[in-house]
DNA sequence: ATACTTGTAACCATAACAATTACATTGTCT
DNA sequence: AGACAATGTAATTGTTATGGTTACAAGTAT
C-alpha cells in the first residue's frame, strides 16, 4: 500500500501558489495544474486551511499562503492532508491469541518499534520546507532555458 | 492509509517458530495465534520462503528459520513480505500539467525527498533484528512471571 | 491406502482512494 | 436587488488492496 496522493497534491498547491502569487490561485486553475478535478483542490484546499497553511474563503477566487514559504515543512503538509494518523502507519493484525507467549505480547513488543519507523520518516519530512522545493522548482526552470 | 498486517503477522510468525522450536510450527498452528486462517499464514510463509528467511516444504510439517535470529532484521521480514514496492511509500499524482512550470517539475522535484523518506523509516526498522523481538517477549514474560 | 500438510487459486466483503456531479453558501459587481 | 462566480460539501462511482474463506492439487509419512 502507499500513502496516499493527496500529500504531493498538496505539495503542488502550495508550490503553485506561491509561484503564482501574483495571480488569482482559484480551484479550478489549480486543478488544471495538478490535473484532476477542481472539487478535489477544494477538498485538499480545506484540510490545508484547516492546518493554518493557507487562507482561503468561500466566495473570494483565489487562494493565499498562510505562512512565510520556509516556515511550512513537509511534515505540516503531511500532517494537514491527513494521509496517515499517529501511529498508524504499521498495521498490526488484533486479537492475537492471549494464550500464546508471543501472541499477548506481539503488540507491545513491535508498536514502540514501528513507532519509531514512522517517527524517522516523518523526521526526514521536517526536514524540508516548501522553500526548498521553490527553490528546486525555479532552478530546474533556469537550467532548461539555457 | 497504512501498511499491511502482513508485515506485522511477519514478525509474529518468525518468532513464535523461535519460541516453539521444539515444537512443530504447521500452519494451523502458527494461524491459531496469530488468530487467523491457516491459508493466509500459508501465503505469508510463502513469501518469507522465497526471501530464503525460513524453510518449508509440501508435504511436511512446521517451519524452521532459515538463517540466526539476530542475521533476521525487520527490514528483511518487510521486504519479505511485499507491504510496500521501493520508492513507493508515497505516492505521486500522475500527468501533472506539463504547461505549467510547478507541474512539469513536481515529480522530479518531490521523487528523491520521498525516496529519502522511504529510506529513513527502512533504515530504522534495519536496526532491529528477530533477536532484539525475542528478547523483548522473553522479557516481558520474564516480569509477569514475579 | 490413508491421513495430514503445504501450496495455490478462486471468490467475497470491506475499505480507501480519486474522480465526478450536484448544489448550497458566500461574496462581488453592475 | 439580481446575475454571476467561487468555495464548501455531500453523494455516487469505478478501481484497487486487503484479509478472510473455501476448495483442492500435490507432496510426505505411517
Amino acid at each position: 500500500m502507499s500513502i496516499s496522493s493527496r500529500f504531493a497534491v498538496g505539495i503542488h498547491i502550495l508550490t503553485l501558489i506561491e509561484i503564482n502569487k501574483s495571480g488569482v490561485n482559484t480551484s479550478e486553475y489549480l486543478a488544471s495544474s495538478v490535473n484532476t478535478n477542481a472539487a478535489v483542490i477544494r477538498k485538499i484546499m480545506g484540510m490545508l486551511k484547516s492546518a493554518g497553511l493557507v487562507n482561503v474563503r468561500p466566495g473570494i477566487a483565489g487562494a493565499q499562503l498562510a505562512k512565510d514559504l520556509s516556515e511550512i515543512t513537509l511534515f505540516d503538509v503531511y500532517k494537514a492532508v491527513n494521509v496517515v494518523q499517529e501511529k498508524e502507519l504499521f498495521s498490526i493484525h488484533d486479537h492475537p491469541n492471549p494464550d500464546c507467549p508471543v501472541g499477548r505480547n506481539i503488540q507491545d513488543t513491535v508498536m514502540p518499534i514501528f513507532s519509531v519507523a514512522q517517527s524517522a520518516m516523518e523526521k526526514a519530512l521536517s526536514n524540508v520546507t516548501l522553500a526548498d522545493i521553490v527553490n528546486d522548482i525555479l532552478e530546474k526552470e533556469k537550467a532548461v532555458g539555457k
